[in-house]
DNA sequence: TTCTTTGTTGCAACTCTGTTGCATTAACTT
DNA sequence: AAGTTAATGCAACAGAGTTGCAACAAAGAA
């Protein structure tokens, strides 16, 4: 039934993410771990907070996947309709906090969004 | 200056995509090829099909690139600001013929926009 | 505390998508 | 037809992510 033990690494995780308050990738998860921590036991430990509700995935730039904190989760609701955006200038990914709702396209039934937005931050915009 | 030379594979690339009237990966095209065609050649193909403005490609599931004939587009200007769908039941991957714009979202200044989303299409609809 | 169970980690090998260098071949030009 | 240049095939490689298996560590039972 995979209980979900607390170990170091696993708090290691969850300290980069609480670090860094953007979305990280595997990759870059792994530069922020000792690097004796081996790169599949990096993939198991964002699986492992991915289904416990701790994280949410996405696909961003080349088709890579990414990771962030949930907010508003709970197990059983996972609600990751809300775009993702990177910025041009620093190149960091982070989550937008905002609900799209999609009207009637083409005849056809939407039940999922993922949406990727880039552009410039707040922080890179030139004033 | 790159010439753009019309060979065989090109067309038969084409040809591809007037078949389908999907979008296709690199792996799809290569299927519907003879099986002489290299996979190096395909990848080739695509990226001058874009290049050349015929094709625009977005990353679908799982970060696979996926591609797709281009309608209003011309060399210079590229408008794919248009949402992808993928259908759940039959899989198929297609442009969807609306122009989103976005609002002003938490201070961001959005130059690009990825949607991609998920649901049935009219085929697969139960009535 | 010690034993036992079960989840976790490391390692090596592998899959899959996509790319690169280089020699060869085919297409277009004159 | 000859020369130029783009297109192709091949092999090897790169990067993200996965899998099987043995060794290890955490949590609970005795």
């Amino acid at each position: 039934m995979a209980v979900l033990r607390k170990t170091k690494n696993l708090q290691l995780v969850l300290d980069a993410f609480s670090k860094s308050n953007h979305a990280l990738t595997a990759k870059a998860v792994m530069t922020m771990l000792p690097p004796t921590v081996n790169k599949t036991t990096v993939y198991r430990l964002l699986d492992r907070l991915e289904d416990g509700g701790e994280l949410h995935s996405f696909v961003g730039e080349q088709g890579v996947m990414h990771y962030a904190k949930c907010h508003a989760c709970t197990t059983e609701a996972h609600t990751h309709s809300h775009p993702h955006f990177q910025c041009l200038s620093c190149n960091e990914v982070s989550c937008l906090d905002a609900e799209l709702t999609f009207p009637e396209l083409a005849g056809v039934q939407i039940s999922e969004a993922q949406i990727f937005l880039k552009g410039h931050c707040q922080s890179c915009l030139p004033t």
